[in-house]
DNA sequence: TTCTTATACCTCGTGCTTCTATGCATTAAC
DNA sequence: GTTAATGCATAGAAGCACGAGGTATAAGAA
């Protein structure tokens, strides 16, 4: 029997790796970590998932990358938003907003529930 | 005009086509119209995602289909949700309360600001 | 020293969903 | 009988998340 997995829907993972980073830069493992806690441990991320999405973001402009020393004294890789990113931060999460919103129609549209 | 782009993210247009299939007997091409309507155009379903979709959802037992003939004559596959459908709408839209409301987390922690 | 644990990075292959493009059949209008 | 709208369907390609695996450093235990 398959577990019950609350797994990110396509392209989420992206806008929620920006908002994290716009907080100011981080290396990857702890966007993971930051995402699960702020999350309550709904959004998990795996690093099959994490650090190709990074290299995406990279690759695309949205992020910038610097090798800098952790607190536990480990080099790690630093990113931070461009300003190209920033930007498709703010556009990302209006189309998040419009989505969720035309879906919250959707699936009230029924309901003699209420609630 | 501004395109209006829907680009669904993977698996909530299982969500979307049970909730209208919930509401009574449609056939597809009624569907994707629906869809659009009551989301003010937001949510659009070209045809090849919406019959792989139907014929994936009628697979996995959610939905059950009958040919009828429609108001203008013709025939058409009617479809209606099974017993195990309408749990898998229940447990979906829990689902999808629990994610958005965890994204909805993740996006409002940061807000320095203001727009 | 060596072993283990935790941190931190990375890649490959698989599987699923979605999109673009296209084709076929039927009905109504001309 | 040709065109347009309705209605169903498939094929090919692309994108993304994920599990499993690998590398390397630091700190503490044996």
């Amino acid at each position: 029997m398959a577990p019950i997995k609350s797994d990110l829907p396509q392209g989420t993972l992206d806008l929620l790796m920006l908002q994290v980073i716009a907080l100011g830069p981080v290396h990857g493992y702890a966007i993971a970590q930051r995402l699960e806690q702020v999350s309550r441990g709904v959004v998990q991320v795996p690093e099959g998932s994490l650090y190709p999405a990074l290299h995406r973001l990279e690759n695309r402009g949205l992020l910038a990358a610097d090798w800098k020393e952790t607190e536990t004294g480990r080099e790690a890789k630093f990113y931070r938003l461009t300003r190209k990113g920033l930007k498709q931060l703010e556009t990302e999460t209006a189309d998040w907003q419009r989505l969720i919103d035309a879906i919250g129609l959707i699936l009230g549209m029924a309901d003699g529930g209420a609630q």
